[in-house]
RNA sequence: CGGGAUGUAGCGUAGCCCGGUUAUCGCGCCUGGUUUGGGACCAGGAGGUCGCAAGUUCGAAUCUUGCCAUCCCGACCA
């Protein structure tokens, strides 16, 4: 079992380099930590928010963009906020270069230039927003206000990891406005489980839904709900989190409407996010050794068509045969790729897409055309089948439901496999140590027990998972009594 | 910012300990040809501030010092 987790990120450099994203800007430290979103890498991100951005109209929600550069006045009114995110800034202090009399052809920032106020470079939008929706609220009857922004943000981390931690990267957060604690709630779930829809239908990658303890909310929150996913190599990952904010952003930017009863009111909050971290979670959920796997939902290519040619031969003969499947799948919705590039052969072809994930390869030669069939593979099982030319198209439609569904069956097998309930302190190290994964455990609620469980076995509380199942224990560590259990894992 | 490692062509590398012809090999790239059912082959070709700077030396990729950068581990985090 331990043996089978031994993909970590890093053994997928391979792919980040030469099909979805270049690692790093230029060889230039001021950017280091930022990545390059190669155009393959860029469609399937294209897919997955054109996908959420559906969900999130389909829920009431607009979009609207807010400005990049956040005075740090604004950014420190909430207090919390302000100092979760300190430690992490871009901060803009000059507006203006000006040639360097000590050096020929080079530049510098003019001392002149200084800005009066530096503007922070949001690593979020909370600040920027609820100055704006003061503005904007004075009744009952501008809510609720649903806004959704799709965005980049910029966070210095001390230590970056490209998809999972990149000093820049793109994002969509969500800030929604209610008159009433319970339907910021409601709101705060709702948006949860539109994430959950989405990483597990389209994604195919299974969550835990949960709520994290006070230790890892996010700073300014009153609750922080989060959708956890499990990787191949036995660590969690957060893929998606929904805050309820309560009255703290309202409060601290002044947010306040007019009730039915004519009486001024604090509105209450939520914001919800998921970013580029979802690519990777996405690679480190699925690949396999020959590169990518990729669901046919927000494939950028979900069918790829190799011609095999002889020579000169009859070619014109298989691309007529090729382009009518084309035109039948393209007919269909399907997207697919016509490869009929002559500069490579069909043997680096097939490997090309395979690495790329490409749920479908259909290959057609001269041999097939005779027999009027054409051979399919399938890129998660790598299983190939020579299926009759007449009625491919309507076998592949179905084809790719079954890889869907394959590949997301697949990954919650190995998710619940690795989902473990351990009462001791030992066993919870020992199987941290020899099979990773989910660890679900009782735990005595207090924030000093999990600090500790912290430094001595790196693992954190990954979510309390929703719907809880109540049951009497004791606390793996510290042996006092608890009610339920919660999820630990190591994480990234 | 602490601990460790590494910088040689677009990528991956040999050479360094023990200084000495024109810096090695593979991939990739360019040209021509033959090919095309699982990452083609043949022939020819282009491509190098050996991370940067200073020092030692008749001579430095190789030795010394300083600097810079990258990667991994930790603190931080979506």
């Amino acid at each position: 079992m331990s043996k089978e987790i031994t993909k970590r990120a890093d053994d997928y450099s391979q792919w980040y380099n030469d099909l979805v994203i270049k690692s790093d800007l230029a060889d230039h430290s001021a950017v280091r930590g930022c990545m390059v979103i190669k155009p393959y890498g860029y469609a399937l991100w294209e897919n997955m928010r054109d996908q959420l951005d559906k969900m999130f109209k389909a829920t009431g929600h607009m979009n609207a963009y807010f400005p990049l550069f956040v005075p740090k006045s604004l950014f420190e009114a909430e207090e919390k906020n302000a100092e979760g995110f300190a430690k992490e800034c871009a901060i803009v202090t000059h507006y203006r270069l000006k040639n360097d009399p000590d050096k020929p052809g080079k530049l510098m920032v003019d001392p002149e230039a200084k800005l009066e106020e530096e503007l922070i470079i949001r690593p979020t939008s909370e600040a920027i927003i609820w100055n704006t929706y003061r503005g904007w609220i004075q009744s009952h009857r501008d809510l609720p206000l649903l806004i959704n922004q799709w965005a980049n943000v910029v966070r210095w981390e001390m230590r970056t990891r490209l998809f999972l931690r990149t000093a820049e990267f793109l994002w969509q957060e969500g800030h929604t406005a209610h008159a009433t604690k319970e339907e910021a709630l409601e709101e705060t779930t709702k948006m949860l489980d539109v994430y959950a829809t989405f990483v597990e239908e389209f994604m195919a990658v299974p969550v835990v839904k949960g709520i994290k303890t006070a230790n890892e909310r996010f700073a300014g929150a009153e609750d922080t709900y989060c959708i956890e996913a499990l990787m191949q190599d036995g660590k969690a990952l957060q893929a998606g989190t929904s805050h309820f904010l309560g009255q703290n952003f309202a409060k601290a930017f002044d947010v306040q409407f007019t009730n039915k009863e004519n009486k001024l009111e604090y509105v209450w909050a939520t914001s919800w996010g998921v970013s580029t971290r979802l690519i990777g979670a996405l690679i480190m959920a699925h690949s396999d050794d020959q590169g990518l796997i990729l669901p046919p939902k927000i494939a950028p290519h979900q069918v790829v068509i190799v011609p095999i040619y002889k020579g000169e031969e009859r070619k014109v003969e298989l691309n007529d045969a090729l382009k009518k499947i084309v035109a039948d799948l393209q007919a269909m919705n399907i997207r697919v790729k016509f490869d009929d590039n002559e500069n490579n052969r069909p043997g680096w072809k097939f490997a090309q897409y395979e690495m790329q994930g490409v749920p479908v390869r259909m290959a057609l030669g001269l041999r097939d055309l005779d027999n009027a069939v054409i051979e399919v593979a399938r890129r998660d099982t790598k299983e190939k089948t020579t299926v009759a030319i007449e009625g491919v198209s309507s076998y592949v439609q179905s084809l790719l439901d079954e890889i869907q569904k394959n590949i997301f069956e697949k990954a919650l097998q190995f998710r619940n496999e690795n989902i473990r309930k351990v009462d001791t302190w030992e066993e919870f190290n020992k199987v941290l140590d020899n099979e990773a994964g989910f660890v679900s455990a009782h735990w005595d609620g207090t924030p000093e027990t999990e600090e500790k469980i912290k430094q001595e076995a790196k693992a954190t509380i990954r979510c309390i998972p929703l719907n809880n199942e109540q049951e009497e224990g004791v606390c793996v560590f510290s042996g006092k009594p608890s009610k339920e259990r919660v999820l630990f894992a190591r994480a990234y």
